[in-house]
DNA sequence: GTCTCATATTCGTATTGCCGAATATGTCCG
DNA sequence: CGGACATATTCGGCAATACGAATATGAGAC
């Protein structure tokens, strides 16, 4: 009786982990390149705690790995094994990249990178790469 | 506040749509035409309301059509107006065209539908339209 | 009209998911 | 070692969801 959920459970993750508007706007903002976990938690403008349980939720459902440097911890996008869900996960990048509020939160992450004086909590902070408006 | 709610909600509907193993089980059925609701109760072997209410989760977020025949109710798979969510549902379809398990179920479908006998329930239902393998 | 059948909806409950707050882990510096 | 900082995890409450059971709606037969 378990056959059908295992086979179907990978699936389900990658829709659940799309299923939320956190989520996807951290998708959205590692859609240029590896991000600290820092520039997320400004940009958002939420709590740490909630960005790190959700980006805990990507990594288990194999769209995000993280990367360590020190005390910051870098977030990247990656493709899933599965050739199908690798597909899916295509067009929803590229649904990102063209929905307008998601292109304002890149904007303000470039903003946040590159400005000249930068939050008190960001000094020192690794810039993430590939950076583009 | 509401701004970025109000502009990918309806995005965030389709993926909660995808986000249960029986709403893809019922869009996989769907596949190759229109199929009546009480051959879904059949191929998935669980009570009748529990599809219902899924069906309409599927309508509320506008990827199936219902049309009535009498006092059967046959259900389509529709493409979402939106381009970007038109070519992932696209990928999500073939994917579960390929999946194993999801075979399994539209074999099931063709068997009570073809079957000289079909079950007792079944006998003067509308068969669905395009059945294949 | 009534009866029957197919489907939809409601109701009460159990489960799941998201949240903020608090706490734990892990790394660097001195 | 201890203190500071970045990130991760746990905990309790609350809202959303899924379920079975019961009921309601809607259409055809009579």
């Amino acid at each position: 009786m378990g056959k059908r959920k295992r086979t179907f459970d990978d699936e389900l993750l990658l829709f659940r982990a799309l299923a939320d508007i956190t989520r996807l706007r951290l998708l959205n903002l590692m859609g240029d390149g590896e991000v600290c976990v820092c520039f997320f938690v400004e940009v958002l403008g939420t709590n740490q705690p909630k960005i790190s349980r959700h980006l805990a939720y990507l990594r288990r459902a194999g769209v995000v790995e993280a990367r360590r440097e020190g005390k910051w911890m870098h977030y990247k996008v990656v493709e899933p094994p599965d050739p199908h869900a690798a597909r899916i996960f295509r067009e929803v990048r590229a649904w990102l990249r063209d929905d307008a509020d998601m292109r304002i939160d890149r904007e303000r992450l470039v903003k946040v990178c590159c400005a000249p004086q930068p939050p008190i909590q960001l000094r020192g902070a690794p810039r993430p790469a590939n950076i583009s408006a």
